[in-house]
DNA sequence: CGAACTCTTGAGTGGGATCAAATGACGTGG
DNA sequence: CCACGTCATTTGATCCCACTCAAGAGTTCG
């Protein structure tokens, strides 16, 4: 995304930090004065209510740069899911370094776009789709994301060997309940329900194995 | 939004139409052909399932621009909700001058942050109110937007008086149930539940008048 | 070993969906 | 002008999916 001396100006002016799983990476103070570069781990972006619930409107991997300079201001928490390597980097300063590159913005740009075509599919699924075809969905998602590391190893390019399609899910029920507006123990019983019509299948609680990708797609619902 | 002779530019290689509610603008084949210049009127963007459903991830009040020229494909539909008048766009020429000028692609890429944004708070609120907190949330929403023409008007700042609050839906009840994610039974049966308890009032079905903002605000849970 | 999590599973409830009917507004054509 | 069809809306009755409450097992960690 970056290049060498894009880099190097950026990490210039950071401060570069490790995170446990669950840790705020920025709180409402900080959170319109710097942005921060994913370097490895999975982060979590939700939108909370004041009596507690909330939503996670996106899920971030590494590499990736969370927040914009140029972002509007919103009431956004940002928590670590997995041990997490980052850099804080501040605004301003990556604002005036996206401002003199051209063709750095452009790539935000089109980051951004994508970000919003990625949520528009999420806001399908919560407003229209049943607790199943949400899971369903969801594990589509993270096959596509999250591949196990186990099989497929060193495989950079997306299109590796799919049918042993193993699928290390770095989130919680919880975390996942968060994600697709339900309660985690309907994501548990929907688990459940798609392991009993041999869908998938678990090797432990966070390891998914697909085993009808057709009918997984069916399932959820397009 | 734009200069006059960016306004120009564009007009110079669009067509010119008006069409009525309900009117698809954009076919999916020309989709990623063409974007939309909305001069007048409202417009509402929606993802579909296979089987009808759908869920309306944006609305558009003119004056806007719908879609953009780096978008990436997805399946969406556009259709009028009012009356409206637009310029179709072909997208490589749209294109071509945002290309030419930076300062329209800092806009646009502003715009596409806002649309993040907006699409996050309707994350949050289909994935985790309730149907109540629903429709007080998109009556905030509409009062900002679509405040009635007949009391303050020619006003064009926002901040007109306030208090009597009366506002046209632009949406039948089925189409704000497609934004909210209910059914449009539910969508009427809560209208009907905060006119009861006194917060808001109907002339006729398509214009509210806001009794209590405040109370109105805490139904939206937040 | 106990505390704190995470996950699963069961039982019962309730909010919103579904099915159904009636009313009113509107335009169209006889 | 009225009869008619269409569409938007409201309201009632019933159903069911996901939520809530609860219990227990498996884990990790101090």
């Amino acid at each position: 995304m970056l290049t060498a001396e894009e880099s190097r100006q950026i990490a210039a002016v950071s401060t570069r930090r490790h995170v446990s799983p669950g840790t705020e990476l920025m709180s409402a103070l900080n959170l319109h004065e710097s942005c921060v570069a994913l370097l490895r781990g999975v982060v979590k972006i939700s939108r909370l209510l004041t009596d507690g619930r909330q939503q996670i409107v996106s899920l971030k991997a590494a590499p990736d740069l969370l927040g914009s300079p140029f972002a509007p201001p919103g009431e956004v928490s940002v928590r670590a899911v997995t041990e997490a390597e980052i850099y804080c980097v501040p605004r301003p300063a990556l604002e005036s370094i996206v401002l003199q590159n051209r063709v750095l913005e452009h790539r935000l740009h089109l980051r951004a776009l994508e970000d919003l075509s990625e949520a528009e599919a999420l806001l399908l699924t919560l407003g229209r789709k049943t607790a199943r075809e949400r899971i369903a969905t969801f594990l589509l998602d993270m096959a596509g994301r999250f591949r196990s590391a186990e099989l497929g190893k060193r495989c950079d390019c997306g299109l590796a060997i799919s049918e042993p399609g193993v699928v290390d899910l770095p989130l919680t029920r919880a975390e996942i309940g968060d994600f697709l507006g339900l309660t985690f123990e309907t994501v548990s019983r929907q688990f459940a329900a798609l392991r009993k019509d041999g869908l998938i299948e678990f090797t432990d609680a966070r390891r998914v194995s697909v085993k009808d990708r057709t009918r997984l797609r069916v399932a959820a619902g397009c």
